[in-house]
DNA sequence: CGCCTGGTTGACTAATGTCAAATTGGGTGG
DNA sequence: CCACCCAATTTGACATTAGTCAACCAGGCG
């Protein structure tokens, strides 16, 4: 695990004025609580392509995400990559069943994120069970995006999950306030690919065919859904 | 949702003396919990081929399996069925998030689960919140299941796929007690392909062909690991 | 200005799916 | 007890999709 290109600053308030307090876990606490949780939680900024942590390393805390994207990512031996999930503002992630983390995230441009270490934060949940229907919630969700992307992965075919995967992306950016006319990408290609299970090539094909079929324009930086219907069609929801 | 094909037998002590309660979520509870868990949970016998719930009924329980297999699948529209995992004895399914079931839930053979109704058990678990601790595990321990099974269906072979799952299923077993040479498949080929995200003539052939080559043999309601070690490195683990 | 990385396109290949037929095995009724 | 029937499984021939390898292109940065 390394840290380099991330830096620490505390705040003991900022819980309080946390803008994505609502979309988190944080969500579920009042004020005396947030104060509380405040002292043991330590905003980390980290810029492009920074690991937070890595598959197999010593699970010692685990992270909200309060602004950026972070890709989480399982690696075979081999080096095949697969990405399982991209984590939003609002996400919660490093929650290991076992003492160490079960795959690698990185941050995909500049990312904030609060570190909770895991021993005060077991402590403070024990104290305020409450948090811990929040974090059922939060698990419950992340499994059926898992789920969903189980389908896509086995039953969908390469145009059919580039469609799913721009339309669920587009949904996500809408249900953290950040809807747009065009769908921001901030992952390359190659997460793309490595999170559809196709290759380059094949996403690279896709998209453009996509575009030659009036459904998107590739901008940079992401694609404007122009046909959203017809990507939901094709997504075969 | 139909429920045909089961009979419902209460039992208020039952818990007390369940043969899979270390394996469940009930592992938590002490003896005063249990009776007081005893009273809201019913035991329910599933014959073969039963559905217990279907995705997109209103979800108003979840279920602890005690002996059986249980199917979990989801469907598209058009058909194609991805089945996203198997449920054994001491799993708990059905927590939903939404009122609706996102994926169907299928007995493989005779199947024993508890049913929880959703009101009564959302009051147990404010008034026993260690249970939460609980169910969280739970939730990582399936997303973890989760998470592995997407990496097969993204970036394994047809070869790697059903090595893998041969390997997993037998760890499963062996984890619940249920050790044995030969690796028992209550499910069908049609069920493995689906599970895989392949063909059950894929998966046929691919069965055969390790066979062919002294890995496996292929007996009745199941195959015998003849060599786990190779099974192991074809899975790419 | 030109390199370097990420993205796109093209030609060909390999893996898996499709369709069809043959085989096995378990269960049922005679 | 045996013969038959049906469903599940296996096998074979062929089609299709996505992967591979290689070349090309475009934009950002030194």
């Amino acid at each position: 695990m390394s840290h380099s290109g991330s830096s620490r600053l505390d705040s003991d308030a900022g819980c309080l004025l946390c803008a994505v307090r609502s979309l988190s876990i944080c969500g579920a606490l009042d004020e005396r609580e947030l104060r509380e949780f405040a002292r043991l939680s330590q905003r980390i900024r980290l810029s492009s392509r920074t690991p937070l942590f890595s598959e197999g390393d010593h699970a010692d805390a685990a992270y909200n995400v309060s602004e950026g994207t972070i890709r989480l990512s399982k690696l075979l031996p081999d080096g095949r990559r697969q990405v399982i999930g991209f984590s939003l503002p609002g996400d919660f992630i490093g929650v290991a069943s076992g003492d160490c983390y079960g795959f690698s995230a990185d941050a995909i441009g500049p990312v904030m994120v609060c570190r909770l270490m895991k021993q005060p934060f077991a402590r403070f949940v024990e104290s305020n069970p409450g948090i811990l229907l929040r974090m059922n919630d939060f698990a419950q969700r992340e499994l059926m995006l898992a789920q969903d992307h189980m389908v896509s992965l086995g039953r969908r075919s390469a145009e059919e999950r580039v469609a799913a995967f721009l339309v669920g992306w587009r949904n996500r950016l809408q249900a953290i306030g950040r809807a747009a006319k065009t769908v921001y990408l901030p992952m390359s290609r190659q997460d793309i690919a490595d999170y559809l299970g196709l290759t380059v090539e094949t996403v690279s094909r896709t998209l453009t065919k996509l575009e030659r079929d009036g459904v998107i324009v590739i901008v940079p930086g992401g694609v404007r859904l122009m046909d959203a219907r017809r990507a939901e069609a094709l997504a075969a929801a």
